[in-house]
DNA sequence: CCGTATTTGTTCGTATGTATT
DNA sequence: CAATACATACGAACAAATACG
């Protein structure tokens, strides 16, 4: 066992381990080609890509095709378990199937398996998943935070994460504590600004937003709602806004709609955090006796089953979920290669497209 | 990316892994040697080498020196690893969502993780599935099978799992080959036949049935459809019956019904395999001027988002989604936890109930 | 114990394919 | 397009460990 120090491939699988451990190839070093390193060493290439594929294979360094061979950036744990964690809120919410499915595809074309958790969109759950999780050998990570825009009450078991080397992506989502990690992201602040100015450019003047309070695409497609009526010189006012939390959705928007529709307050359009509301408001509507989009025009967002299919096609805007899962897969699969975000060659920003359907119509300002 | 299933070391070091986990290589067994392989592949002997290097990295083979290269035994087969493994056809189809969402309701509390695959209703990407989960640490498995109604071709990898007494449950479906085996089903033939007697009570006496070819509840909800029309003292005429397979379900249920309009049979009444088709086929029957349920009768079945979003809100089956998943899991804990069929607790059949709504109107007969 | 055949381990040379720059 | 670098494959030779008559 301990007497083959002998063989060539040892020996230089041996040195260059050496050089990587001391400091002197660093992370992310372009060694030696396999021609020159068999010239410099005397060996042919063959023995040197024998003694490569070992640390390779240990994780010490990263072989490209047609680039070289790299020093790896952090020493991998292990020969890989092949298993990902993806963390969401709801697993049959109603768009994050097909955001799995798009996981799915990308990562089961490389081999890896996908362990699935839900948090039920609360952060005390969210935390006991990812202690489960790393009970598990995992390769790495996908994660929609649970309750985005209030105060990240795990964050220390991100830390974890970090000093273990284990990468992670958020999606949909992320916390301001954490601004800096790896995500895939719509821009909801363009999204929001796209249908009110939709319905802006279409004359409606009195508008309402309907927004949730406790997750980061709300705040953003909130913000793109004040951008647009900014741009049309229109005064915001937060009585206009409606704020929910995940545990009253499906109350507080309705109640705060009919009590609004009651007072003098006059509306034209209503501008929807999500399709799924757009479908309680305009229900809420018909049992008042306004009719969508006749009286009022309601948008929604996401673009799903709902908007299609739901009693009035929703104007909406596009949400790629399975392109969402497979471009966070991807992102997994360059970070778990050790490639730096300079190189990165995925893109982690959706740009939004607006759906125009059936629920608004043109008003002639007055 | 993933087109690396041609080099010839992998299609040899997967052949050998194959050998091993379906159980025609044992732990212990002595492979062919590394000149034997080579002549039985046709390749050369380092190419050989090279798989067979794989395996053992892997841990699934031991070379030594001068000897052979064996098997490996267990290295730990050893129960606890907390991991179920959930292989479903479709991950966003329109109900496994919900399905899921019931095995992680009940598998979570009891501290168990759940490792997700889907196979696309293919038999070989459920052969793979199976394969990459044997080579994780799981303590059971919830399946549905694909294509059930087709010959299991995956046999051998069932017997692969009795014999590591990884304990596994059919849900939705289960191949004739494996009728013993324990699973969580609902009575489709029940159901079948509850929709069909509804139209037949309400005077249909021209009814068409539309089914899935290649699952054992298309078949089974077909014998149902079959069952009422006898009560009913009606003929069963198979020209009244429109087979289809997963692959052309987009084309041919609704060019054969065209076909069947535009002919001089009657038709006042559609049994359909689910809402999915209930839904193509009211959209063909609109786009022919048929009004449902004014003209035509039809019924969905699964009780679906579509049964209550659609244009009209369907009659159909009620699928208790989430229970089905909820009894999986318990019937799968108590095989893991060793109790014999005799002293089950778990009930492992799902009564159909007709839901009434809107899309089945009663006729006169003549 | 010896000798030989078998089997794995190491090394080199060569050729061709394919991705990247 | 050409040059570079890694990937796959084959053939050959010899070394070292083991099995067996």
């Amino acid at each position: 066992m301990g007497d083959q120090g002998r063989s060539k491939y040892y020996i230089l699988m041996d040195a260059l381990k050496t050089d990587i451990i001391e400091g002197r190839i660093l992370p992310g070093d372009k060694i030696l080609s396999e021609n020159m390193l068999s010239e410099k060493y005397g060996v042919s290439r063959q023995t040197v890509r024998r003694a490569i594929s070992i640390l390779v294979n240990e994780g010490y360094l990263v072989s490209e095709h047609g680039r070289g061979t790299y020093c790896a950036e952090r020493k991998q744990k292990q020969s890989g378990s092949k298993n990902i964690a993806v963390i969401s809120t709801y697993i049959s919410d109603y768009i994050f199937p097909e955001v799995i499915q798009g996981i799915d595809k990308v990562l089961t074309g490389r081999g890896y398996s996908i362990i699935l958790k839900n948090t039920e969109n609360s952060q005390q759950n969210e935390a006991a998943c990812m202690a489960d999780v790393m009970t598990k050998n995992i390769d790495g990570m996908i994660i929609e935070p649970s309750k985005s825009e209030i105060f990240c009450g795990n964050l220390s078991q991100y830390q974890a994460l970090d000093r273990m080397n284990v990468p992670y992506i958020f999606i949909e989502g992320i916390y301001h504590s954490l601004k800096d990690r790896p995500s895939v992201l719509m821009d909801d602040e363009e999204g929001g600004y796209m249908v009110t100015n939709y319905l802006l450019e279409n004359g409606h003047r009195n508008l309402l937003g309907i927004f949730k309070m406790d997750d980061y695409q709300g705040r953003q497609r909130h913000n793109g709602f004040v951008r647009a009526l900014r741009k049309f010189g229109l005064y915001y006012n937060p009585d206009r806004v409606v704020w929910y939390h995940t545990e009253d959705r499906k109350i507080k928007p309705a109640a705060m709609l009919e009590a609004i529709m009651k007072s003098p307050m006059e509306v034209d359009g209503i501008v929807c955090y999500s399709d799924q509301i757009a479908l309680d408001i305009i229900r809420t509507l018909e049992r008042l006796g306004k009719r969508v989009p006749e009286d009022i025009s309601v948008t929604g967002y996401d673009n799903s089953f709902i908007a299609v299919n739901g009693p009035v096609k929703l104007t909406t805007i596009d949400h790629p979920k399975s392109l969402m899962g497979e471009m966070a897969a991807c992102l997994l699969l360059e970070k778990m290669d050790g490639i730096p975000d300079e190189n990165s060659k995925v893109r982690r920003v959706i740009e939004p497209r607006l759906i125009i359907r059936d629920s608004c119509r043109r008003r002639s300002p007055e």
